[in-house]
RNA sequence: GGCCCUAUCGUCUAACGGUUAGGACACAAGAUUUUCAAUCUUGCAAUCGGAGUUCGAUUCUCCGUGGGGUCACCA
């Protein structure tokens, strides 16, 4: 059996988009899975939309996510080089030869003229009156200086049959295929040309692309023919649609890869809930019994296969991702290194930055926080007071305005209390500072809780937080009383 | 509008033509609790409609309907 070679070809026109990923988990689950090569292709044939810093940014997000590509600009491979700009020779070369074959034509229809046509034929395939202009006229054309266009000539009156790896066969009726442009009037070919060549030439085994490209692909079909090429299997993949049913945008939200990352969702937990958008893993399933959801990259790829592809959209639930993202948080092994990594990458600049990565009691206070954070972001948070004392502790929300007039009395009682305790906060009592708390408490007439609250007010500055005493302990008694003494004031 | 894809709880999904249609997220209730969480238990909730094939249809076929995609010298 030949090789299997998936690749994944963004084009270089800003973010990587969240959709795109998917497509590229797939490509990259079906290659490794059958100890094959991932490639990434740059398709930067549209000067228009290239936009400065993309590819970069493609490259670090693949990086951050942990998807290993074995061919591209950056990684090499025989089949270079991995970007259509760099490949313009070839493309004209292939579409020569369709000239020569009768099967493309030279067009010289611009501006208004072709737009007038164009809206002639919606709905159609599109015609150039070109299309049966002799070769040697056009050519003399082009001598004189005249732009040109390549267009594919499509038969007419055919039924196009596109086999697809996941939706099926598919009938079309060339007369509503247009005579689509292989070679743009700058030189540089079209999408519907330059994916055939190139994955032909990059020895393509299965192509992976998004459902929108459906439709184009009985040209796929028509170029490969022409070419005499072997067309390889292709797998259109549904869309992922956002909340309100649409196509994903950056309009409803974000659809960024790297933003997700900064957000604080883990690449894992961002992997795992992508691959499961449209496809299930075939386990065993005990009726009534919890199923497994939670799937590493690796157990992806071992277990990827596709007959068990779903070929419905899906909608980005995002609720779902934070559970993820929240399970992957509890149980990761190595949360304070992913801690830091995400914030050297993302939040170097932030104030705490230093004393964070200077803690050795950083993964202590990730522990204590884990379980109630979604995100990198709240963690973050949640470890913030660590490093800054609270200033201007607001008294007033719900869980303590009830008996805000007792309050720093009751600080007052705090600080005697630890103040007896030992220099050495680890060395604390939990049973008797408990008790200590629930006495001041009664003293005050006030519920059991309430003094722990106000305790909590004062070191963390919120009314939310890690476990107190346990907290606590990762300060020092010094900075807890400096604390308890600043909130008097 | 033409063409194409698609259809199971609100969402992601499972179910050789025979199951009380399962699981997960979300939601609700309870237990636990010094906060927020976490955890545990329970609950709510679906086969788009209509024909046909069949002893039997979520599953196969057809027709509707809904949703999505696409009709560029963009990918």
């Amino acid at each position: 059996m030949s090789t299997v070679r998936t690749r994944f070809a963004p084009s270089p026109t800003g973010f990587l988009h969240i959709g795109g990923v998917r497509t590229a988990l797939y490509a990259y689950a079906w290659a490794k899975k059958n100890n094959g090569k991932f490639v990434l292709r740059i398709e930067d044939t549209d000067v228009k939309r290239f936009v400065e810093g993309s590819i970069e940014e493609i490259f670090i997000a693949f990086d951050l996510l942990g998807l290993n590509i074995d061919e591209s600009i950056n990684h090499g491979g025989e089949y270079g080089p991995y970007i259509q700009s760099e490949r313009k020779e070839i493309y004209m070369k292939y579409a020569k030869q369709l000239i020569d074959s009768g099967n493309a034509y030279y067009c010289f229809l611009e501006g208004e003229e072709l737009e007038n046509l164009k809206s002639e034929f919606k709905g159609k395939g599109f015609r150039s009156p070109y299309r049966d202009v002799e070769t040697s006229k056009s050519l003399e054309m082009i001598k004189n200086g005249k732009p040109f266009t390549i267009r594919l000539k499509v038969p007419n009156n055919e039924t196009i049959i596109h086999n697809d790896g996941l939706q099926g066969r598919i009938e079309f009726d060339s007369n509503i295929v247009s005579d689509e442009v292989l070679i743009k009037s700058n030189g540089l070919p079209s999408y519907h040309l330059a994916v055939v060549v190139d994955d032909y030439l990059m020895k393509i085994s299965h192509v992976f692309r998004a459902i929108e490209w459906l439709p184009s692909s009985p040209k796929q079909v028509l170029i490969h023919r022409f070419l005499n090429l072997e067309m390889p299997p292709y797998y259109h993949l549904p869309v992922i649609l956002d909340p309100e049913g649409g196509k994903l945008s950056k309009r409803k939200g974000n659809v960024s890869t790297k933003e997700f990352l900064r957000e604080g969702y883990l690449s894992e937990a961002l992997l795992n809930f992508l691959m499961l958008l449209g496809w299930s893993a075939p386990i065993d399933r005990v009726f009534g019994e919890k199923e497994r959801e939670i799937f590493s990259l690796s157990e992806f790829v071992e277990l990827f296969d596709l007959k068990d592809l779903n070929n419905s959209n899906a909608i980005f639930n995002k609720e779902k991702l934070l559970w993820f993202n929240k399970e992957y948080i509890k149980t990761i092994n190595n949360l304070d290194k992913k801690f830091t990594e995400w914030l050297k990458y993302f939040y170097s600049d932030i104030d705490i930055y230093s004393k964070v990565l200077d803690d050795k009691d950083l993964l202590n206070k990730l522990n204590l926080s884990k379980e109630r954070s979604a995100t990198l972001i709240e963690l973050l948070d949640s470890i913030r007071f660590y490093y800054t004392a609270p200033v201007n502790i607001n008294w007033d929300n719900e869980k303590v305005k009830e008996y805000k007039e007792k309050i720093l009395d009751i600080i007052k009682d705090i600080i005697k209390i630890l103040e007896s305790y030992s220099e050495d906060v680890t060395t604390w009592n939990q049973e008797t500072w408990v008790n200590d708390m629930k006495e001041l408490s009664k003293k005050y007439n006030l519920k059991g809780g309430d003094s722990f609250m106000v305790l909590r007010m004062c070191i963390v500055g919120s009314p939310f937080s890690p476990p107190l005493f346990e907290a606590m302990q990762l300060l020092s008694k010094h900075e807890i009383l400096e604390r308890l003494k600043s909130a008097l004031n």
